[in-house]
DNA sequence: CGGACCCTTGACTAGTCTCAAGCTAGGTGG
DNA sequence: CCACCTAGCTTGAGACTAGTCAAGGGTCCG
């Protein structure tokens, strides 16, 4: 298991069962898993659904969270920002993935657009009703939220111990994996992150980040194809670098 | 809202309902809330308690995750390991916190006792059973759950962009506050953890918070008192320090 | 084709780590 | 009760990683 994890979405390792959203149309992959067709039903009854440009916001930090959203399409990241401006991306979000929940009254995050895409929206007082009424999605949601703090402790643990190029590799390694979980195995895949985004996502500067590419790039690790195609042509070396076997060995 | 808030513990803001659990003897604020007298009984029927010295492990990382923990009594550590050898402290844990909760069949972390102290450990599996018996507690679980989700991301957010002194600002910041919610109002806190354990949770050497310690009582921000008590004397000043209103300002 | 945005690379700087030495507090045993 | 001992803390000097600032180049879109 890659260290580096937090770009693994909410709705991993849940099982391949895909059943259809109605709304959305897409597959539903995890949350409405367990639901039988009648709670699907009722589930996208008040649901709706959005197209996004890209930079597009979901919605923003400190927004009533009023919906809970399934990204149907795209690719999105999570930001958080300080009160001096500084901001950092707390993860990113792909096709299948939820975004948004959270029992408090404001979203603590904002999330938005990388890629043009759609999400679909559920008013949240409607999924607490969901809740109530089949309570194995209430189980669901458990599950997903546990899953998703062992990613974000994979990613702190990278963040405090992981140098430059060991977080860049570790991070390639993780998108990879969750582009080939979620059905695309070419060898060449999608990297709609700028180096900004990555940079604030890993807590190193642009700079650092595109030193750090151009070096596995060098060592032939790694080929570019065009501004968002990437491939991992070593992929033992990247996964050695970003797993933590690296320099302090024991 | 402090930014680096990893030291709150999952039990925290869930309300000042104070049922006693039985077999523990000690107020099991949170967890058992929910529940009646007869769900409490229920509860403590298959728990146990037991008494651990400093350092004493709670569980190692990769341990079956057979037991869910209470902390009844000390302050205690969570830590992941990497397969050389590197080693991050991912958060801390007091009185009254719930420990070692996981859908997965192993623990993905190890926990220690930085102080002398007491855990209830309860059979997952009787968990399980209770939360069939009881959806509310399931609930409780869940926002348990986000809760520690968004102290993990406040985490993940000083870690990518605070300096050396804004992280053990925010540390100590975090600390005191930890310690007040669960009722020692007192000046001076207890700071059982070493600078070695602080500079593992905040991604620094043990040097470096010495150093940061040192300037901050320099300025009379903090006074130590013996080697495990600490007084803020100037929390507003650390406050700000510790809260991302720094340097950058926008 | 033009422009905007993003990426790359270089030179320099600053912050943190590393290594090393000495100190202090608190506990232990005589 | 005191001296010792150990673990943890402090401080310093130098090395090194990543950040900052700046200039130039590539790619993609309209």
């Amino acid at each position: 298991m890659n260290p580096l994890d937090a770009t693994r979405g909410m709705m991993d390792g849940l099982g391949t069962e895909a059943n259809v959203c109605v709304k959305c149309g897409s597959r539903s992959i995890g949350l409405c898993a367990p639901l039988d067709v009648a709670a699907l039903d009722d589930m996208s009854g008040e649901s709706e659904r959005l197209s996004l440009d890209p930079r597009d916001a979901i919605f923003h930090q400190g927004d009533a969270a009023r919906y809970v959203y399934t990204l149907t399409e795209g690719m999105a990241r999570m930001t958080r920002v300080l009160p001096d401006g500084r901001q950092s991306v707390i993860g990113f979000r792909f096709a299948g993935d939820l975004l948004g929940f959270t029992p408090g009254a404001e979203h603590a995050f904002g999330a938005e657009m990388l890629t043009r895409g759609t999400v679909c929206r559920l008013d949240r007082r409607r999924l607490e009703q969901l809740f109530r009424r089949y309570p194995v999605l209430e189980r669901r949601f458990l599950d997903l939220c546990v899953k998703e703090l062992a990613a974000s402790q994979d990613h702190i643990l990278a963040l405090g111990r992981f140098n430059a190029e060991e977080r860049v590799a570790a991070f390639l390694v993780s998108l990879a994996e969750a582009q080939e979980r979620r059905g695309r195995p070419g060898p060449v895949f999608d990297l709609p992150a700028t180096r900004a985004d990555i940079g604030e996502f890993l807590g190193l500067t642009l700079e650092t980040v595109s030193r750090a590419i151009s070096a596995f790039r060098k060592r032939n690790w790694i080929r570019l194809h065009g501004h968002s195609g990437i491939e991992l042509t070593d992929r033992e070396s990247l996964i050695g670098l970003g797993s933590g076997e690296g320099s302090c060995a024991a």
